[in-house]
DNA sequence: CTTACACCCTGCTCGC
DNA sequence: TGCGAGCAGGGTGTAA
């Protein structure tokens, strides 16, 4: 599922039923996903009272009595979903508790509620790491990871100055996580549609300039964590069969101006050209010609 | 330092 | 109906 609001609509999802509960059982089911387990794994786990749960980026993380955190990332397919403990006790075998496609089910875990919520993950691109809470910003998943775009340090200033004399092209440049982090294909396609830029112009343009950052910085900034603050209010986009841990849909895929429209019209008031699709960085981009010129 | 590209893995859809 | 090609929201490692 994951983008910066898919990640954060599944943390709002586990929270309540991890934060403040002890995990009593830990099935991990094959060595590895994208990497192998942590060593000790399970052990680590089991017994552990989850503090919180935080999320960094497209990361979630869990912060343990222990004084280690659980770091989890969702990779392209990993989805956790929520079986309530009375749900559970009726369904009556563990193997059934992700309901579905359990061909995938990787991780199992068991709360002190009863509550068991179960890591899929098709292609296995997710993957789990345990780290010192204390030192989880030295850890190599997190250290390099650039600021939050929905934090205060966001600006136009900040971001005039990442770009200064970047010959990627504006689609890497928000792509890159150790800039802006959060940001992927579909979020990047969308804001770049809202500000009017082109996802195929040098990151430069939108660089300092006179002392100043350039309009482009200056309108790219409000659309970043404008459309990420409304794809979070919307659950987040539902692609295929993603769904929440509760089972329920996002739908801000709905709201797409560009994403995935190629050969659409342009939903630009006056305009009367359609989205077109090309690859950059072998990855899909879907925008205007005629409204992203800047 | 930067940028470009192959690669990780599975499933789905499309055209033939 | 079967089959290969191409595609998919992620990031890493390597080479140039």
């Amino acid at each position: 599922m994951p983008e910066l609001p898919e990640v954060e609509t599944v943390r709002r999802g586990l929270e309540p039923v991890l934060a403040g509960h002890r995990i009593t059982r830990v099935e991990q089911r094959r060595p590895d996903l994208r990497f192998p387990f942590p060593e000790r794994f399970v052990a680590r786990l089991e017994g552990q009272m989850i503090e919180r749960l935080d999320r960094r980026a497209k990361y979630l993380v869990a912060h343990l009595s222990g004084g280690e955190a659980l770091i989890m990332h969702l990779g392209m397919t990993g989805r956790f979903t929520i079986t309530s403990g009375a749900r559970a006790e009726q369904l009556g075998e563990f193997e059934h508790a992700a309901g579905g496609d359990t061909k995938h089910d990787h991780v199992v875990f068991e709360t002190d509620a009863g509550t068991i919520v179960t890591y899929n993950d098709a292609r296995r691109f997710g993957f789990m790491e345990l780290t010192r809470s204390a030192a989880l910003g030295a850890h190599a998943l997190i250290r390099d990871i650039g600021i939050e775009p929905l934090g205060p340090l966001l600006t136009p200033e900040f971001v005039a100055d990442a770009a200064q004399g970047k010959r990627a092209d504006l689609k890497a440049f928000l792509m890159d996580q150790r800039i802006v982090c959060g940001l992927g294909n579909i979020y990047v396609c969308e804001t770049l549609y809202r500000a009017r830029l082109s996802p195929t112009k040098p990151a430069s343009r939108i660089a300092t300039a006179g002392g100043k950052p350039r309009p482009g910085a200056e309108r790219l900034v409000p659309h970043i964590r404008e459309v990420l603050s409304e794809a979070i209010g919307a659950g987040g986009s539902t692609l295929r069969d993603y769904q929440h841990t509760d089972g329920s849909l996002g739908y801000f895929q709905h709201a797409f101006a560009v994403y995935g429209r190629e050969g659409e019209p342009c939903r630009t008031p006056g305009c009367t050209a359609v989205i077109t699709r090309i690859v950059q960085s072998n990855r899909s981009t879907f925008y205007c010609p005629v409204c992203q010129k800047a």
